[in-house]
DNA sequence: CGCCTATTTGATAGCCGTCAACCGGAGTGG
DNA sequence: CCACTCCGGTTGACGGCTATCAAATAGGCG
């Protein structure tokens, strides 16, 4: 069960960019150290020093931000093979947090190899550019969630997004979806609160658009949660095979 | 009056990046088209294969998305020295529009050019590296605002933020905000009604914390709407000098 | 078995959306 | 010069989606 490589982030980068077999050694061979992180434990936190990199090698893991008045936005879900912190080879400072969900697995690999490599090979930093690029293109979408849509759309829309995003790492089918999340958790990632994102769902699933059993979801009618949510993965980028 | 020069995206680069006579020089040495742009004519439109890279030298620009049934977000606001679609460096397709606010004016550097020059010039890479990065912090903060604040204090952010950045280009003096956007514009910036955002501008006027003639807002109260907005400006990095 | 957290449910309130009308300034054409 | 038009801003009434508060239930774990 656990990855010991970084092979699924080799997989991640190389969905948007062509690496060929130089690449991906190069990539494997960075050195790195691996991390366990209890659900919830801080991997980044606001404020901090830029430190090493980590990179999620199982597990789930989320970004947020709080107002002074302590309400808190999930502003990303991250799964295996993506960076947490790559903006830390850019910006000095953090300003949010990544914390872990659930038991998560991490490879800390040090600033200042990763930004050797991506110095040394055009390739890699190409495909690193077009991964905060397409980071940056979910913010959008989400952007538009957050502020366009209403409940049911939102829940839909993270739904669909998260099964897609699974499915292409081959982490999930995207009939079922492990998510690992507490309501609360869903509901700050929606900018709703944890009682209406129950009442969401008990009515999404009273619809038999989704279908749930613990923190699993599965979705019995795939074509109506999508059409709900109006998902389009467009956004995601998901096709692009490029060479720098 | 116009900028016929590159100089505002000089200015906007080494405003987190250091950038030597050299770098500055090398920028300056584009080669690029100018146009001009009529209000709300698209710079880029969703769908849109990549073109060339417009950088706003004069006016203001904003991207947009819409859901599936027409509703709009507004997902950034750029002002002079900003590039509109430096993602297009990176990614084949559009997934959202640009379009100019009031009567803007910009730069089309050809993709190669800009390309090139990224290449060879690791100093400028990284420096376009770090204004990607902090258009994501931006990103963050925004979905922050849009889930997490009520009207009033998104308003009162989304000012406080412009004010910032306008202040930093020197484009403008924080103690006043020339904005071209209608209501319906900023609602759209901030996920609410234009109704709303009439009501809710008209309640912070009420109370003193801004005062408004036509477009233009001047802050009599600074410290007070920075404070109902619950604005730090750390999340848009702009102390950060370090060469690559 | 007991504790703790997460989920579920109900009642109530409020922020904001919706609809509609009116106003006001800028531009246009007669 | 003035009427006309149009767009954006302003205002009011009303309704609904979602928040808030509170409590009960269920599930996981030592």
């Amino acid at each position: 069960m656990a990855e010991l490589s970084l092979a699924p982030l080799v997989r991640k980068l190389g969905n948007h960019v062509h690496l060929d077999e130089c690449d991906q050694a190069a990539i494997l061979q960075l050195p790195f150290t691996l991390r366990s992180a209890a659900p919830l434990s801080y991997l980044v936190r606001e404020g901090d020093a830029a430190g090493a990199c980590a990179v999620l090698l199982s597990g789930y893991a989320f970004r947020s931000k709080t107002t002074e008045t302590g309400a808190r936005q999930i502003v990303s879900i991250h799964i295996p093979g993506e960076a947490l912190d790559l903006q830390h080879l850019f910006l000095d400072c953090a300003d949010h947090n990544v914390q872990a969900l659930a038991e998560a697995r991490v490879a800390l690999i040090p600033r200042a190899a990763l930004r050797e490599l991506v110095m040394a090979n055009p390739n890699i930093a190409h495909a690193v550019a077009v991964s905060n690029q397409v980071e940056s293109s979910i913010f959008r979408e989400w952007l538009l969630n957050v502020g366009r849509r209403d409940a049911r759309q939102r829940l839909a829309h993270l739904m669909c997004e998260l099964a897609t995003r699974l499915e292409q790492q081959e982490i999930a089918s995207s009939s079922t979806l492990v998510l690992p999340m507490t309501q609360e958790q869903l509901a700050d990632a929606t900018g709703l609160t944890s009682v209406h994102v129950n009442r969401t769902l008990m009515s999404l699933e009273k619809d038999g658009l989704i279908s749930r059993s613990k923190r699993a979801v599965s979705f019995p009618d795939w074509e109506g949660l999508r059409s709900i949510a109006g998902f389009s993965d467009l956004y995601l980028h998901l096709g692009q095979q490029k060479a720098a």
